[in-house]
DNA sequence: ATGCGGTGTCAACACGTGTTGACTTAATGC
DNA sequence: GCATTAAGTCAACACGTGTTGACACCGCAT
């Protein structure tokens, strides 16, 4: 009698609940911070209990490691963009993360509200590092192409926190000339040359 | 008899503890976000009990409202740099925040730490508008100074976070090239046409 | 010496958090 | 039919927070 090594479907499936939970960590994780974020809220969300998630995913800081998915090593900018459209690609992942629940954009907004949280800080920046500025520092090249991964970065986490943090109103998308200009910002933080 | 109405030094001088309170509140909303300061930690760092800070300054979120000076309308930026000084001056304003405890860049510290903290949003939100992003609008002139005065400082919020948070280390000020490069990042947010 | 008011402490409360162990419910295997 | 095992709930704990009211200390005027 050998053993099925994969019990087809469980009684109830908890591995579905177990997704679901991601998922709502994930939505909530996008909009508040480490701390702000409390697991009777994700557990609301999932029509659970709140221990289940305690059990499930060990502590609320593996709860969120595997939220950003620390361990898949999933790269956020796509590999397939050229040198020269990686600015105008940049300003899109500005606009697209309001109408969009883009993936990256999810993950991007995950690592800027938890940046400042103790807690969470160490994880940020490490999945910040492998994620985001190594893999965009490599598609460079160059000359000093983690200065430049680094610069273009802070200013799009900058933009993102004056949008939707500080709510700066002339920030909207609705101002045909920010698209341009940021733009502009990305290919200056991206030129090689001090000085041209 | 006309009383006085100014008690010389009182027995224990009140308002010298007050000051000293808000001095290290001051201090650690610089450093952490609104909900990672406890009352607790600034009662302990004047050397005083907790009780008393709630006791002087109402609630916490009426502490950090003094704290960031709301009633008192000081600018951030100083006002007399010359409109093509405005780069220079914040890629220095930028570098400055290690070693000098400077009175600017500690409060743009503070709105950068608590930015995304519920409780304190809405305080950020408007000491922001009104002691920043208004000021250096109207110092600016042009067409679209608000664009352009949120687009700088939001290149000044995310290098800060870059650099102090996730501790991106290619951002130190050990760089020689950051400081040209910073500074044009800034020319470009602060430039008036969308392509010359 | 005695009262008095300012300065500060102590203990406690109400609340929210993450986490844990015991219990319940339901489905499956024999 | 019964036991086993998974899926989930319940109650409680330990901890930290902001906040409050009652109390103690100390200097000073009378």
């Amino acid at each position: 009698m050998p053993p099925l090594p994969s019990p087809p479907p469980k009684g109830k499936s908890a591995e579905a609940t177990k997704q679901a939970m991601l998922v709502a960590a994930r939505s909530r994780f996008a909009r508040e911070s480490y701390e702000n974020v409390s697991l009777r809220e994700i557990a609301g969300d999932v029509g659970v209990d709140v221990a289940l998630v305690s059990r499930y995913f060990g502590s609320k800081e593996d709860l969120f490691r595997e939220v950003l998915g620390v361990e898949s090593r999933k790269e956020i900018l796509p590999a397939d963009i050229a040198d020269e459209g990686t600015p105008a690609y940049l300003a899109a992942l500005f606009f697209a993360q309001d109408d969009d629940p883009d993936e990256h954009v999810e993950r991007l907004l995950i690592l800027l509200r938890s940046a400042s949280s103790p807690a969470a800080s160490q994880l940020v920046r490490e999945a910040l590092r492998r994620d985001v500025l190594i893999p965009l520092a490599e598609r460079l090249g160059g000359e000093k192409p983690e200065l430049r991964a680094s610069m273009s970065m802070a200013v799009w986490m900058g933009m993102t926190i004056m949008r939707t943090i500080i709510a700066v109103e002339p920030l909207n998308p609705c101002n045909a000339h920010i698209e341009e200009k940021l733009r502009q910002l990305f290919e200056t933080a991206l030129s090689e040359g001090v000085e041209g």
